[in-house]
DNA sequence: CGCTGGTATCAGCCGAGGGTGATGTGACAA
DNA sequence: TTGTCACATCACCCTCGGCTGATACCAGCG
């Protein structure tokens, strides 16, 4: 049952700073500070919503010294791109199929 | 610039009870009586999540004499999926640079 | 017309979760 | 070792949004 935990992931990319992380890190694998001076949030949020991500599967840290490197996880989006994918074509089938009205 | 709607779209979908409507609408076009019976949920509630997902433009409305039934717009999942698909694709391409610690 | 059934809207409650400051931890450099 | 920097954790506040009961609206039917 791989449906059931979808809407968390939907969650967690519906806010927009978390958006925002998810894009920047598509371009390249970042450090804290680096999102710091990209997004303008402060520290401590900043490091609230990266262990959300990693919680959500969508991010991997990778230590390097003093800093953290976070890491987009592109197998997730794929997964997701497929899963829309296969929802979209299902609706498509069952256009115009209808149940009556009780 | 299509990006900045997008954590709208997947904080609509985040909620449990709103991708179950989705997932029930991609099989077949619904009323609300037949949302009710089948979420369970009560029938204010639903008008209220079938509200929200109208104007995140998921869901098409259709009346028929007192009923109001409700299509998915395959076309939005299609494009989210591409959405995914190139993010995803993006993150592939990037993968291995990062950005030197200051 | 009045009644009934299907939906939408309104006002309000309340818990989840985003934002923040203070503080803890761990790694490098002097 | 001591200081500093990067990051995580904690406690707290406060807003947003999901859920509900009451109620208004609207289409069909007698």
């Amino acid at each position: 049952m791989l449906t059931s935990v979808e809407p968390d992931v939907f969650r967690v990319l519906g806010d927009p700073l978390r958006w925002k992380i998810v894009t920047l890190l598509a371009r390249e694998t970042l450090c804290t500070t680096h999102l710091v001076e990209e997004t303008g949030a402060r520290q401590t949020n900043l490091s609230n919503h990266m262990k959300v991500l990693r919680e959500a599967g969508l991010v991997e840290t990778e230590p390097c010294g003093r800093f953290t490197y976070y890491r987009l996880r592109p197998e997730v989006l794929a997964g997701l791109s497929g899963q829309f994918a296969a929802l979209a074509e299902t609706a498509r089938t069952a256009a115009g199929k209808k149940r009556a009205c009780p």
